[in-house]
RNA sequence: UGGGGCGUCGUCAAGCGGUAAGACACAAGACUUUGACUCUUGCAUUCGCAGGUUCGAAUCCUGCCGCCCCAGCCA
């Protein structure tokens, strides 16, 4: 086999890890890249996995080699198909294939057994019968060495009829372990004898019943890594006081290869909690909708969010990979896809906050059809037909009564154009009895069609509107973060959960948008002019009854300018 | 106070002895029938701190300081 160069862009330079893969291919450490995905089925895919699986899936690519979806399934009593199908669902989405390699840790368990069986054979392995609380006890700690378990000098014969005991289901759960016979005084605490296997009568969502002894995962991550032939094993830097153990196991065994565990800081994001446990107690404790809450920053959540597979991969590949712990801000992925919709997402009127406008100097039934641009930057996305009408709706944000000078829009007296229509200027403001604003009078320049006059006068603002009589009604969900503050898991007094943003979510109904998104499809992402990218929502929305998630607004200026948050 | 890591702009992040890339954010301006997009300009005399080596250091050496990880029969 020769060694496959990369096809890694060149004119960006190389993260450490690809640094490394070059190296290791040009000493000739290893010959080819293999690379693996290795989830837990315990819960869904977030952000974070998503910049594993790009790392991982992206390398594989990279050097036309594959990488591999393995679940890492060896603790049944946490574990379930659901999780399987929804995290392979999530990768494929994504947009990543493993081809004919997905595997299961379980898929190995009888040669793991061996494994155990050949180390006990050394002398590197011993049953021991300390309850839990003792091991903890005698392990020592950060600086006194761990104590010799009285169990650590069995023979071989006893260790392996004792391990076999365990196996065939004639020992209790919990009355004694599998231990590797390291080294008790070990600076690095997971080398004092790690436990390998445990008793556990759990039904497995592969195995079933099969089994009642399951390896643990410095067992049997660095043999299933070993087994598929993976060369370059990269995990999140909390597993690198496990790498010796990794390494360990091993050299100690006889195998044919070994792969090289890299390991890198793993991604977190300023107002969100990035951990599968804290967003299981979000979806436990219905403090959101499920796993796929647009809040989320789940696969799945930001799928149903409306955000597409390519933003999130440019994402990750903003962000980098290193060593560092870091902080990413959540405008970056924001930001990733207002990029990727901004190139792709037609553009459409929708009022989200309607406000009556009638134009007095229209003809009462006459309605105008007006062509307008799908995307002004590309002509090649075609144009559709909007209708306008003597009653129309304008956003209620576009009116003030009291307009300060740099506001653009409408106010008593002012004129602005509404969008591909017609100039118009407000004559006349009707209230109710609480004194709001119910209704506009305005009139239009009939010179003005299309929305330039031919007087060549300027108009600042244009502003978007639906006509009322052909208005789709709609229900549309304005998300936004999920917590107040940066950093909601770390703080020393308060649960993460009294965090949370009460506004995160806002629902509004009766939302008048443009009659064209009648016949929006779940798949489809569109520009609501001035306003955001939404989608509909692949859960509630039902023909004849539309609802629209706001996948991320348009940057605000205006906002910034005018102070408001 | 054991061991293993990490410290370059507000936030990410290049740099690997030759005199601080880029991105986001921010600021100013241009353009604009989306206050969007796009474009232009500005934004670290300085690389956790202190010494040292060198003609020359973010890069090498020494010593401090700060932060993260490890005492699950979780992964």
């Amino acid at each position: 086999m020769t060694s496959t160069p990369s096809d890694a862009p060149d004119n960006k330079p190389l993260d450490f890890i690809r640094a490394i893969i070059e190296e290791d291919l040009q000493s000739g450490r290893y010959e080819r890249v293999v690379t693996r995905f290795p989830p837990e089925p315990n819960g869904f895919l977030h952000i974070g996995h998503a910049k594993s699986i790009c790392l991982n899936f992206g390398i594989a690519r990279e050097y036309h080699s594959v990488c591999h979806l393995r679940f890492d399934d060896t603790n049944p009593s946490k574990e379930s198909v659901e999780y399987v199908e929804a995290i392979t669902e999530d990768v494929r989405w994504l947009g990543f294939d493993w081809g004919e390699h997905l595997y299961y840790a379980s898929d190995y368990f009888d040669r793991l057994y061996d494994f155990a069986v050949q180390l006990i054979r050394m002398g590197k392995a011993y049953v021991c019968h300390l309850s839990a609380d003792q091991i903890r006890e005698q392990r020592g700690t950060l600086t006194e060495p761990g104590r010799e378990s009285p169990y650590r000098d069995r023979p071989v014969e006893e260790n392996l009829r004792l391990f076999e005991q365990m196996k065939n289901g004639e020992l209790a759960d919990g009355t004694c372990v599998l231990r590797a016979r390291i080294d008790m005084a070990s600076p690095n605490i997971l080398m004092r004898d790690p436990v390998l296997y445990r008793i556990l009568r759990t039904t497995h969502h592969r195995t079933a019943d099969r089994w009642c002894i399951y390896p643990m995962y410095d067992f049997t991550h660095c043999l299933s890594d070993m087994i598929e032939g993976i060369t370059h094993s990269l995990c999140t830097l909390e597993f690198e006081n496990n790498r010796p153990l990794y390494d360990w196991v091993l050299d100690t065994l006889d195998t044919p290869c070994h792969p090289r565990q890299i390991e890198f800081a793993r991604l977190n994001i300023n107002y969100t909690v990035m951990s599968k446990r804290k967003l299981l107690r979000l979806v436990n404790e219905n403090r959101v909708d499920g796993w796929d809450d647009p809040r989320m920053l789940t696969i799945s959540g930001l799928r149903r969010r409306g955000y597409t597979p390519a933003s999130i991969r440019r994402f990750c590949d903003l962000i980098g990979v290193g060593r560092r712990e870091s902080w990413i801000d959540m405008g970056v992925l924001e930001n990733a896809v207002r990029e990727d919709l901004n190139e792709s997402a037609p553009r459409v009127m929708g009022v989200l906050r309607p406000l009556k406008v009638v134009i007095t100097n229209y003809p009462e039934g006459q309605t105008e059809q007006f062509e307008a641009l799908n995307h002004p930057q590309k002509p090649e996305m075609g144009t559709r037909t909007v209708p306008f009408s003597r009653e129309i709706f304008i956003e209620a944000d576009d009116f003030m009564e009291d307009p300060p000078k740099k506001f653009h829009r409408l106010g008593p007296g002012r004129e602005v154009r509404l969008r591909y229509a017609y100039l118009v200027t407000c004559d006349k403001v009707i209230k109710n009895d609480r004194g709001e604003v119910t209704e506009l009078h305005c009139t239009h320049d009939p010179a003005s069609r299309g929305g330039s006059a031919p007087d060549g006068r300027k108009v600042k603002g244009t502003i978007h509107w639906v006509s009322a009589r052909h208005a789709v009604e709609a229900e549309v969900r304005l998300y936004d973060r999920l917590f107040t503050v940066d950093h909601p898991d770390m703080d020393r007094e308060k649960d993460f959960k009294e965090f949370l943003n009460p506004d995160s979510l806002v629902v509004l109904s009766g939302c008048k948008l443009e009659p064209s998104l009648a016949t929006a499809r779940p798949e489809d992402r569109f520009q609501f002019e001035r306003q955001g990218y939404f989608c509909p929502d692949t859960r509630d929305a039902r023909p004849g009854r539309p609802v629209f998630n706001r996948i991320v607004t348009l940057r605000d200026t205006w906002k910034k300018i005018s102070g408001q948050t």
